[in-house]
DNA sequence: TCGAATTTGTGCGTATGTATC
DNA sequence: GGATACATACGCACAAATTCG
C-alpha cells in the first residue's frame, strides 16, 4: 500500500489547523526551517505544502517575513429582484453591499460609445457592429480593489435619452432597473451565468492579485424587458473574497 | 527593475496557448525535458510553471504519460423559480441538467432520521436537537462523480406524511417543490448562498479529486413557504466543472 | 511477454537574491 | 549591519506509471 506523500500530509496538517481556527486569520505559520525540523523533512517538501495552501487561497507569503493565514472575511453580494426600482435610494448594488459589510465603497468608471462584438451582440440579441454604450468599472472596498465590471447597453434603447451616459445626469448610481425605468423601459427579469477561470494579466493588475491563486469568478449578467435584453455586464470577482446570495421566488 | 520569474513567464506562455485554443482540450503539453531544452530552464522551473496551471484547473498530469489540457466542458446548472411544480415531469433538477447536456445521470442516496445541529437549526429556524430527515446524495454524470449534496427537512413538517422519506413513495424524483406541494406545503421562494473552499478529505474521496486543484463550490440552498424554511441543503460541486445559471424575475 | 525508454511524482541538498525585522 | 525568512533557481536521485517496440 502506497504511503501518502510527505508534502500532502504536511499540507493536510496545516489546512486542518487553519480551518479549525487553531491558526486564525493573520496568524503566522511556522517558518520553513521550523517545519523542516519539526517534521523531519526537506525544504522543498515544506515549500510544496505551502504552495498547495496558497493555491487554495488559505495563506499568503511575504518574502522576508513569513507565511500568514489569509483573512477569510467575504463581501456578501446579494442578487434578487426586489427593491430595485425605488427601494434603497441612490446607491449602486455594490455600494449597498459594501456599506452593509461596514466597508467604504469607492469606484472608478469610464463610459464610451462602442460597437458590439460577436459575443456582446449575441448576449444583447443585436447585430454585431451595432452601436452600444460601454462602461467599465473598478470597485474598491476600503481602497482594496475587489470587483471589475464592464457593461454594455444597446444605444438603440438609450441614445438621446437623459440616461444615455450611465454615470451622468440625474439617474446616476441608482442601478440599471431604476435608471431604465425613468425612460419607460421596464426590466422584468435578469439572468446571471457564473463560471471561474484564471485571471487575465490586466485583471491581475487591476485587482492586485498575486500570480498564485489568481482565479476569478466571472458573472455574465443580462437584464431583460419583456424578453428583450436591455443591458449586459461581465463582472469579475477575485475568488475567495465573496459570498454570492441569490433569492428567487418560486412561481 | 526586477525581471519576472522564469516560471511565471513559462506559465503565462502555456496559459495563453491553452486559452487561445492553440493547445486544445486533451492536447499533451511538451514534456518537462522538452520545456527545459526549448526555454533554457531547469526542471524545477518547468515543474513550478506546470504546478501553477494545475492549481488553475487548466491541466492534469498523469505519471508516466504527460500533462494534458483539461476538458473545459462544464455542466450547466439552472436555478430559477419556474416549472418546479408540474413542468418537466418526474426528474430531479440534477437529472434534467445532465440529460440536457447529453450525459447520463445516476445517483446514490441515503436517508435517515437525525437531529439538527446548531448550523442546520439556524438555517431551518428550528431548535437545535429538533428531529429532521437527513438525505445525502452523490450524483454522477456518465459514471463520473460530479455533485454531492445533503439535505435536511424538519420532521415537524413531513413526519407521518407520504413524503416523509424523500426517495420513497409516489413523489420520488420530482424535486422538493412538487413533493411538498403534494402535502399542501406551498414553497414560494428559495435562497442560495455560494462560496468556495478547499475540499475536505471525504469530499475529495467522493468526487475523485486529486490533491492539487481540490477546490469546491459550496451552495447552501434553503426553500421557504411563506417565510418558513421547509428544506435546506448543502451542495458541493468540483470547481471548474459547472456553469451556474440564475434567472430571477424583477418585481 | 518482456524490457527499455520516457515521463511525471516525490524528495533531497544547495545557492543566490531580496525583503523584513 | 546582521539575522531571519521567503522567492527563485539549479542539479540530482529514485520511484512509479505509461508507452512502445
Amino acid at each position: 500500500m502506497p504511503t501518502e506523500p510527505a508534502y500532502h500530509r504536511l499540507a493536510a496538517v496545516l489546512r486542518t489547523q487553519i480551518l479549525s481556527g487553531e491558526l486564525p486569520p493573520g496568524a503566522k505559520l511556522p517558518s520553513e526551517t521550523r517545519l523542516m525540523e519539526q517534521h523531519g523533512i526537506s525544504r522543498s517538501v515544506a515549500k510544496w505544502a505551502i504552495a498547495t495552501l496558497k493555491g487554495e487561497g488559505l495563506v499568503v507569503g511575504r518574502a522576508g517575513s513569513g507565511v500568514y493565514v489569509r483573512d477569510g472575511h467575504r463581501l456578501v453580494r446579494y442578487a434578487h429582484g426586489r427593491e430595485m426600482r425605488t427601494g434603497s435610494g441612490p446607491t449602486s448594488p455594490f455600494a449597498r453591499d459594501a456599506e452593509q459589510a461596514g466597508r467604504t465603497p469607492t469606484w472608478e468608471h469610464d463610459s464610451r460609445h462602442d460597437v458590439a462584438d460577436e459575443s456582446i451582440a449575441r448576449r444583447l440579441a443585436i447585430e454585431p457592429g451595432a452601436p452600444v454604450m460601454r462602461t467599465s468599472y473598478r470597485f474598491l472596498a476600503d481602497d482594496e480593489p475587489i470587483q471589475l465590471s464592464t457593461s454594455w447597453e444597446p444605444l438603440a434603447i438609450t441614445a438621446g435619452t437623459p440616461v444615455e451616459w450611465p454615470e451622468a445626469g440625474a439617474a446616476v448610481g441608482v442601478g440599471v432597473v431604476a435608471r431604465l425605468d425613468s425612460i419607460g423601459v421596464r426590466i422584468d427579469e435578469f439572468e446571471e451565468r457564473l463560471t471561474d477561470r484564471p485571471a487575465l494579466p490586466d485583471e491581475m493588475e487591476a485587482l492586485a492579485l498575486t500570480p498564485t491563486s489568481a482565479t476569478v469568478w466571472v458573472i455574465e449578467r443580462t437584464y431583460y424587458a419583456a424578453g428583450v435584453p436591455t443591458e449586459t455586464a461581465t463582472i469579475v470577482l477575485p475568488r475567495g473574497r465573496y459570498e454570492l446570495v441569490y433569492r428567487v421566488p418560486v412561481l
